[in-house]
DNA sequence: ACGGCTGATGTCAGTAACTGTCATTAATGT
DNA sequence: ACATTAATGACAGTTACTGACATCAGCCGT
């Protein structure tokens, strides 16, 4: 165990560790409590023993907190779709990220839930949410590209996956059944396969 | 479909009339001069001749001038769906339904192409668009319910359709050999067609 | 040990988007 | 004629966000 990664653990400095963290439950607790609207970044950053400033030094706007983990999921689905085997074929790449990155998600499905109880009621986090979504998009088209996919397949693959995620895990946040999210994206995708079927 | 007739019969004696138009007007050029975020709502109005409160009175937020009109776009949409004959797959009513559209932006390419230069550059007016097709899809699935189509197709259906027309609707925007969108957007759908074409 | 540098935070002033509220006034209706 | 209404103006207030500069604990080279 490297003790040197982690000799901040104590005291980073002269403040108190991990004020991006402290922001961010702020944030969803306040978000949460009394809706996004109804929130300030003055309180936020109260609550989190910091100034408002300091609050837009880490996320570039009051949305951002909700989504700044889009970035990584972005780049861990990139890594899976470049990974895939040659034989996979576009669409096929795609979904198989897809149920992979749904796996991790799935241990998380509390916050995940109440998380997206807060976007759900809020134009501004519904907007941001999707241009999330449309950056994945682009990022798959560009993965599918590196395999040698061309335009405009590698564009309508990436946008059937993600249209078949976004329906999956909505489904998923509904779902009382314990179904779970790797297996409705497999659904989802069967059913888009059903009804792009040509006659 | 067809024209908006904007008249105020009763009141055109004390104010130059059609002031939304002139504040749609007055942004439209202002965003193209010095950008979107470069332009205050105050400059707007100026230009317009009214006030920045009036502004917020025609319109929500500075972006919602840029957008208002997919009301009657969606409109005009959700019609052609239920209007269409019974025998159609709902793909094919949504495919229809946005190849007529298709037909009336065909008209106005120009201002399309200006109107898309303003939003590609920004964020937030992504944001905006994102949203505003999003409900298009929400529309357009509802529609499919009222021809007795049921979850999830209907909703599949609708989300394919608004990626294909997405997509047609770029691929027209740059295209250079002059042609048009209804093609851009049957060309498009046969592409998703083969994509998502079981093995 | 000293002093300078760095990096995370604070302080403060400013801009501009948006809202609430009340005032104004031409046109309308009775 | 007079009350009413509809479109707009006037104005103050809140808050998201930005830029500029100050502070100060720890690190590093000497």
């Amino acid at each position: 165990m490297s003790v040197a990664v982690i000799k901040y653990d104590r005291h980073m400095g002269r403040w108190e560790a991990d004020a991006r963290g402290r922001l961010e439950q702020a944030a969803l607790a306040l978000y949460g409590e009394r809706g996004f609207e109804q929130t300030t970044v003055a309180e936020i950053a109260k609550r989190a023993g910091l100034t408002e400033r300091t609050f837009f030094r880490y996320f570039t706007d009051k949305r951002e907190v909700l989504f700044w983990g889009a970035g990584r999921l972005q780049e861990s689905l990139v890594s899976a779709v470049v990974a895939a085997p040659d034989s996979a074929a576009p669409i096929d790449a795609v979904i198989a990220a897809l149920e992979a990155a749904g796996a991790v998600f799935q241990e998380g499905r509390e916050h995940s839930v109440q998380r997206q109880a807060v976007i759900d009621v809020n134009a501004e986090l519904r907007e941001r949410e999707l241009i999330k979504l449309a950056r994945l998009a682009t990022a798959l088209a560009g993965a599918l590209h590196r395999r040698g996919v061309r335009e405009p397949t590698a564009s309508l693959a990436a946008e059937a996956g993600i249209t078949v995620f976004r329906i999956a895990f909505e489904r998923w946040i509904k779902d009382t059944s314990g179904r779970e999210l790797p297996q409705h994206i497999r659904e989802s995708f069967d059913e888009l396969k059903t009804v792009t079927a040509g006659r």
